[in-house]
DNA sequence: TGCGCCATGTAAAGAGTTACATGATTCG
DNA sequence: CGAATCATGTAACTCTTTACATGGCGCA
């Protein structure tokens, strides 16, 4: 009824990086894909029972519950058959700072150009990190390494491209009523 | 326990443009702010009721159930409060796209092209729709205008950055293993 | 008369987060 | 031993979407 669940398919994809318990498994996503894809625990334990049942994931050790969990053949051929899917549309992501901007006339003054300074502040930090992620990447000696850098770039990208918005945005108010 | 509902301020900023209906409203934030924020039937009259037993909206007519909503004046406090905080924090979306690439090694050859050529094709939609919408939005004469720019500059600057990564990606791609 | 749009609502379901509860292991 | 960390899981709750049900109005 609603969207289909793809916390499995970030399940899927972290364990072909070996396995792992439930709990390293979070802290993986968080360090790795952070930045666009987070998961908790609330989320990843039920999905790992689910896959297990599924049989696309088993416990390495002999059934100990505290055993690191490994993909299945199947569990690759899950993973395989999500990766050749189109992934869902790139727009709806709801902003909430561009939302208080658009009805921005009806804020005190001066709000508006505090909450610009603060983003701004948000992006340099990120981009900050971005570099040290990308350089951190670029030295990496993986069969995955140009599939992540393309993800950090993207990053890179997207703040890039923030702060010139941001500076444009900044431009534009005063314009139409400087401070 | 979950982060508190922003549609409320959606629709309080909504009304701001005059009296509508539930129908009129959801249009209406389809038309003007649908890139970056949408609202669905089931979630925009329940709300509606809930602000109305808060005082924050009327009904225009005397009662009659199909008349337009108004804001009030605590309406127009509760938008002006919600303007002056602090927008939640830019990151957390997740990208399924970019999920597909940093597991992209496990996908059959081509594949990852074939998506970024889709989402190509999507960013020059979307980018050719911004392009539109900024004339109309800069030939409009409204005390709103500066602030309903700001939100389109952010689409193109989005759609911008967009494009140049999508090229780069294919780039690494191609030093990768050309196909 | 019938079609399409305007209009309002409810029901069902899923996704996802936060908070809570519990216990093992490790290490100073 | 005590604290921090590793580890698993559940419960409650919210947001949100989709589907369904219903009816008035305009007009060709």
């Amino acid at each position: 009824m609603t969207r289909p669940a793809k916390t499995r398919y970030a399940v899927l994809g972290m364990l072909t990086h070996g396995p792992m318990t439930g709990y390293r498994l979070r802290e993986q996503i968080r360090e790795t894909v952070g930045h666009f894809w987070q998961e908790s625990f609330g989320q990843l334990y039920p999905t790992l029972s689910q896959l297990e049942q599924e049989g696309l994931v088993r416990r390495g050790g002999d059934a100990d519950r505290r055993d690191p969990w490994e993909i299945t053949a199947a569990g690759r051929q899950a993973l395989r058959a999500w990766l050749a899917t189109e992934a869902e549309s790139l727009s709806p992501e709801r902003n909430e700072l561009l939302l208080q901007i658009f009805f921005g006339r009806h804020a005190d003054p001066g709000v508006l150009r505090g909450h610009l300074a603060r983003h701004r502040e948000r992006l340099e930090e990120a981009r900050a990190h971005y570099a040290g992620l990308e350089a951190l990447v670029a030295a990496e000696d993986s069969p995955d390494r140009t599939y992540w850098l393309i993800t950090v770039r993207h990053g890179l990208a997207l703040v890039g491209a923030g702060l010139r918005w941001n500076a444009d945005a900044a431009a534009l108010l005063d314009e139409e009523g400087p401070v």
